[in-house]
DNA sequence: CCGGAGACCTGATAGC
DNA sequence: TGCTATCAGGTCTCCG
């Protein structure tokens, strides 16, 4: 569910969270991504901490404390973070409940692929997910140079550049397909075949294609909600993800549906040049 | 270095 | 109704 849109939207829902004084923690004890458990022992030690930030890169959530430690997650594909009160039941498949005065901080996720991790303030790159991530994928420093320099190095096809997220961070499948419709690029062209030219499309539809969902509150298939519990508006905007058979919204030519790298791929096979 | 396939999980949906 | 197969926003690892 959820690439740099919806993560952006959790963090922005999670503002209420900041100020607050963490009171108590439980934890499921089910292992999460690589059969990662949210580390109980560690996390018990925040009791007491107050929340003084919510941080975001990529599609990594930073919750910031005055103990010098922060709270690293990722949504995986179902992960869910609600602020809820006490009394609300519980989601099925939760895994990490933080007491938050009145309120609850409580982490979700069916599929067990996202992570809930403790890392040190100041030492969040020494952590192994977020040691290779690249600039957050809205970085003005990300601008048509870098991209273009970065895909110089690279032999590999255009989607799987931007679902790379140690070239950028918080692309995921949805969105690379829309940027690669939105620049008129092909996703199985070659990096290396980038010019001044396309690399300046490149890099200001993945821009434009990130804003307008983040406008939208995120795209919703099934799963996607934000702090609130409210789901993104995004899937009534996109131009080619699940479209297939449906005409361009360019040139009315049939998009199609592809498997690159086992991921399903939507582009259109006349306005996306080779 | 790169792509493909498979692994990790559960739930929704389609088809018979 | 119930069974099976397929698919899903992510990441990681093995293999050729």
């Amino acid at each position: 569910m959820p690439e740099l849109p919806e993560v952006e939207t959790v963090r922005r829902t999670l503002a209420p969270a900041v100020g607050g004084r963490i009171s108590s923690v439980w934890t499921s004890g089910m292992g999460l991504h690589m059969a990662r458990k949210p580390p109980a022992a560690r996390l018990r030690k925040l009791v007491g901490a107050t929340i003084t930030a919510v941080r975001r890169h990529g599609k990594y959530l930073l919750l910031d404390t005055d103990h010098a430690m922060s709270l690293l997650i990722h949504l995986g594909m179902t992960g869910r973070v609600r602020i809820q009160a006490k009394a609300e039941p519980r989601a099925s498949h939760t895994h990490v409940v933080l007491g938050l005065g009145e309120r609850e901080l409580r982490f979700s996720d069916a599929r067990r692929f996202g992570q809930f991790d403790v890392v040190v303030r100041g030492q969040e790159r020494e952590h192994p997910a977020l040691a290779l991530l690249g600039p957050d994928a809205l970085d003005d420093a990300l601008d048509a140079g870098a991209l273009l320099a970065t895909a110089r190095t690279k032999r590999t096809t255009l989607k799987a550049f931007v679902l790379d997220q140690s070239v950028m961070a918080g692309v995921g499948n949805i969105y690379a397909s829309e940027a690669l419709w939105r620049a008129k690029l092909r996703p199985t062209t070659r990096t290396h075949k980038l010019t001044a030219v396309t690399a300046k499309r490149l890099a200001a539809a993945i821009r434009e294609v990130l804003e307008r969902a983040l406008d939208n509150g995120g795209t919703t298939l099934s799963d996607f909600v934000d702090a609130d519990g409210t789901a993104g508006e995004n899937a009534d905007y996109l131009w080619v993800y699940g479209r297939s058979g449906e005409p361009c919204l360019r040139c009315k030519t049939p998009i199609k549906r592809s498997v690159l790298q086992g991921r399903a791929t939507f582009y259109c096979p006349t306005c996306q040049t080779p």
